[in-house]
RNA sequence: UCCCCGAUAGCUCAAUCGGUAGAGCGAGCGGCUGUUAACCGCUAGGUCCGAGGUUCGAGCCCUCGUCGGGGAGCCA
């Protein structure tokens, strides 16, 4: 074992070599570089091992052969545990059976730190003991490709906005006024004064859209909802664009732009990431402008409809199908190693794809049970609800493209949403519902923009237009028409990627009855 | 708040009818010069979530509790 002065010396020398990231690595082969990161895996095979090293940009199989290095560094290196620190110099090198086509042919190597008994192997692990070591957890391959999909949104996000003459508008986390219904407000003591954390940064927002015309604003949002579904967070990221002299038409064509730039960014930007996490890339490259577009009658009408109802009993006849043929493998891998003489790797291979099978069976039986009540749902929808989260999956479904659904029932939505003119039982707003069930990723409106409209409508949520003061100004001193809406940045990120769970999509979680870290 | 499911080795999970606690991974030791969640051999590792009850006997049955997962409602 080398003493900590060997390893200094051997440090500072190998400091000389030209530090590379791996995810650079093919424009460097023939080259001698070195590279710093950790253990991810390592296979030690008699006198050559094969160690996964992970440096943040990516993986890169490193080459050890007995002889290029130090008897005792090689014996060594063999009991480092994974996730233990080291740099290491060598050749890089094409090789078509490295994962990644390039590898390393290691003649150095630096042991920083021993890491030993890490607790997240390379195999399965449970959500729970996963978010308990999210510290930990990140460094896997999963939570990595998600949180660089993640930074190629957010960066699309400002870049879209940036160039296209919008101006930054940064609102503030303590706010004095609600904007989504005083119900979920997470309240905090400033200094004896209620407070409360921003729910949306809309109300401010429409302020400076006065003074800058295009703005947006970009930060975390509260909400106290009693909501523990895999599409709730309490704390989230919005962007929140708001424009003047905009009518609906011209937000829903923003909107699509938008988004349009999002899919196309991540796909150029993302492609292993997307290809590693088994996301869907054929379906998100096959979307095209326009999105579909529809209002909420006539999705209303959609639900009721026979089509809907076939829809759903197709559904309903496929998941049987697809249980049938779970059950049969089952039964298939269960009579084959009843029958014996397998091999230990191939036991092992069966024992995987049976708790693979459970837990899509488990899945599906929930669907299952699901379907009928959704299907209940839906041809009982009536004109004026608001539409539910299994009725926006079913139009989801329906479609193989993001959907815009407009002019919902005004007593349904927001006291700042501008009554439609020619029916003023709907208001101007919409919402974009992501293919496959994902959901709603944006909402958005435009605003009322009328004094005593406005006015009235505070009166009749029961607020106290005291509080209200300053935004109603906005309509006494030159009231334009104008809107904007928000995209839910986690609830994007998990269609893109094809996550299920919203709490993968975030670095560090907060669920309604659960804190990790 | 309501409904369903679960808790067994560090991790993921088995355990037939209520009858001696099991496997893989991980850890330790040994082997292997091209591995791909490598493979092969050996070793160590258990308060079966907690409390009570039924029984000759409980991981398994009953009651209560704690924690976790999924779903509903509500929402981006």
């Amino acid at each position: 074992m080398l003493n900590n002065t060997d390893r200094t010396k051997e440090s500072s020398e190998m400091t000389q070599k030209d530090k590379v990231f791996i995810g650079a690595l093919s424009r460097y082969i023939g080259r001698e570089v070195r590279l710093d990161g950790w253990l991810y895996n390592s296979r030690p095979s008699g006198k050559v091992q094969f160690v996964m090293l992970r440096d943040g940009s990516g993986l890169c199989q490193c080459v050890i052969e007995a002889g290029n290095i130090p008897e005792e560094l090689f014996e060594e290196v063999k009991r480092l545990g994974q996730e233990s620190s080291l740099s290491v110099t060598g050749t890089v090198r094409a090789e078509p059976r490295s994962p990644g086509g390039v590898e390393l042919a290691v003649t150095g190597i630096a042991i920083h730190c021993f890491a030993a008994d890490y607790p997240i192997t390379p195999k399965e692990h449970g959500i729970d003991f996963l978010l308990k070591n999210r510290h930990l957890h990140l460094r896997s391959q999963r939570p990595w490709c998600i949180g660089r999909i993640r930074h190629t949104v957010i960066d699309a996000i400002r870049r879209f906005f940036n160039d296209n003459s919008f101006t930054l508008v940064d609102t503030p986390i303590f706010t004095t006024i609600a904007g989504e219904g005083e119900q979920t407000l997470f309240e905090v003591d400033y200094f004896g004064q209620p407070l409360h954390l921003a729910q949306t940064g809309q109300l401010y927002l429409e302020s400076a859209a006065m003074s800058f015309g295009r703005v947006y604003c970009f930060g975390p949002t509260f909400r106290a909802e009693k909501s523990k579904t895999r599409r709730h967070l309490t704390e989230f990221w919005m962007v929140e664009p708001e424009v003047a002299y905009i009518d609906l038409p011209g937000l829903l064509n923003l909107a699509e732009d938008f988004v349009f730039s999002i899919i196309q960014r991540v796909l150029k930007d993302n492609r292993s990431e997307l290809e590693t996490l088994g996301a869907d890339i054929a379906s998100l490259e096959a979307i095209q402008k326009p999105f579909v577009r529809l209002t909420y009658t006539e999705a209303a009408d959609i639900l009721t409809s026979s089509r809907t109802k076939e829809f759903m009993a197709a559904q309903f006849e496929g998941f049987l199908a697809q249980k049938k043929a779970y059950e049969t493998e089952l039964t298939g891998i269960e009579a084959m190693d009843a029958k014996g003489g397998l091999k230990k790797w191939q036991q092992d291979k069966n024992a995987r794809r049976i708790l693979e099978i459970r837990t899509e069976l488990a899945e599906l039986e929930v669907k299952i049970e699901n379907n009928p009540k959704h299907a209940q749902l839906a041809s009982d929808f009536r004109w004026g609800k608001d539409l539910g989260g299994s009725d926006e999956t079913i139009i989801s479904l329906m479609y193989g493209r993001p959907v815009f659904v407009t002019h919902y029932p005004r007593a349904a939505k927001a006291f700042y949403m501008k009554t439609d003119r020619g029916n003023d039982r709907v208001v101007e707003n919409f919402d974009l519902l992501a293919p496959a069930g994902f959901g709603e990723i944006i909402g958005g409106s435009v605003r009322e923009d009328d004094y005593e409209r406005l006015l009235a409508r505070i009166r009749e949520e029961g607020y106290n237009p005291e509080s209200y003061q300053w935004y109603l100004d906005l309509r006494r001193y030159g009231s334009v028409p104008h809107g904007g809406f928000g995209l839910g940045v986690e609830r994007t990120v998990a269609w893109l990627t094809g996550e299920k769970h919203i709490r993968q999509c975030i670095a560090f979680p907060r669920m309604m009855d659960k804190v990790y870290l």
